[in-house]
DNA sequence: GCGAGTCTGTCGCCGTGGCGACAATTGATC
DNA sequence: GATCAATTGTCGCCACGGCGACAGACTCGC
């Protein structure tokens, strides 16, 4: 497995060996920008680990709205709902770029726990972290504003990609303000408002498909209650 | 253990003299209507079951706006997050009648499991169960109409309240519009008007502080989409 | 250095739904 | 049956934000 896939919460607390045991069952997988690697209701396959590149998890609504559920980057190992209840999954799984990937198959990864069952509490807090985010998720959708929900998206992408920049730290990959919204599930047109409010407060600075973060205390501020 | 609470997914399948070690460590508790149980942020103390009565797990925005997370009626087992990551409670849990609990201690609970280890994949079920319904949850949220939302909750309540009552099923607890907007993240307004206008479609009777529902599958198509 | 495609800023319209207000109705209590 | 609290129906105001439209700005590849 890479470096990063082992060092991410998933993997870094278990002993050295027992993750190589589950690497050899690893399963390296390509996948061309665009391209979709799995849809909602469909069988589960595996784990899946992303090596380089970006997965995007996204869901549709009945009148084709399209929201951007997560993202999931270089480290990051997702697909454990279905690993573990062997249902349909969630929602589509689509590259944002190219990527590259490794597939732990489901028989595998069970054969494998089955024989550390030791592992399961670190399993079970995985899943209990899930539940904590969407459930945090659900609560800001329904109690902060748009202009809040933004401040607290911009952290979290500054604190995945900051890069220091100048007076300020960039966020350091591709993002039109419409990808910004889909995250949100708001409209482009009211984020394009509400970055430019945060601007005119100089606490970024907004530029072509590219943030720069000036003052983050100000946006942790923003990101509780208002204005 | 009572049997409603024996009968229940969280227990129903495992053996009879497992459950009965655990049910050996549970304690009784009773609280009085509007009691609190615990309050978001408090530590956990283990995992809950309601006898008889009613709980209800509420979310408070910064702005005082109070909406209802879950409703847990007897039978029913909550606090499993907290029980397995041992983290603060996200959510404040009142009576909303007088209750009877059992309480089986946190710490009873792991020595129990770990004495069992073949039950984990058991309870990582629950987990990824309780996972898909917050995604669904918030899904629904960001996608459906109010409209939707209250379709689709009076045919849950049905589900776990239904009584025939002449020529439909009554929604056999006390249920005023308030408490089922709250339960929608809504204003009481405009359940009231949504309310009529299911009523005006002969697809529902509101009473006071109740409602029967006349047409089911009609409210099954109401909650897809829309109109 | 010139398109073509992408991204941003802004305006305006309008639907949804939050919320205060208040009257009318019902149920519970004594 | 009188009284009070709880519940409902409705009106009206207005903020938020979705969305179409379109002009202008920017990038990148050729």
């Amino acid at each position: 497995m890479s470096r990063t896939l082992i060092q991410n919460e998933w993997f870094a607390d278990l002993p050295d060996e027992v993750v190589a045991q589950l690497a050899a069952q690893a399963r390296r997988r390509e996948l061309a920008a665009g391209q979709m690697l799995y849809a909602r209701g469909d069988q589960p396959e595996g784990l899946y680990g992303v090596v380089s590149g970006r997965i995007e998890l996204r869901a549709v609504s009945p009148g084709g709205r399209e929201i951007i559920v997560a993202v999931h980057e270089a480290g990051n190992w997702f697909g454990e709902v279905t690993l573990f209840d062997g249902k349909q999954r969630v929602h589509d799984a689509i590259a944002d770029t190219d990527v590259e990937l490794l597939v732990i198959p489901h028989d595998e990864f069970h054969r494998w726990l089955q024989a550390h069952p030791d592992l399961y509490p670190h399993f079970i807090r995985m899943l209990c972290r899930k539940l904590r985010i969407a459930l945090a998720y659900a609560e800001d959708l329904i109690f902060l504003p748009l202009s809040a929900r933004l401040a607290k998206r911009l952290l979290a992408l500054l604190q995945a990609h900051g890069q220091p920049d100048g007076d300020g730290q960039r966020i350091d990959r591709h993002l039109p303000q419409d990808v910004l919204a889909r995250m949100l599930s708001a409209g482009r047109q009211a984020v394009s408002k509400e970055l430019k409010a945060f601007e005119a407060q100089g606490w970024i600075r907004v530029a072509y498909g590219r943030i720069t973060v000036l003052d983050a205390e100000a946006l942790a501020v923003a990101a509780r209650v208002e204005e």
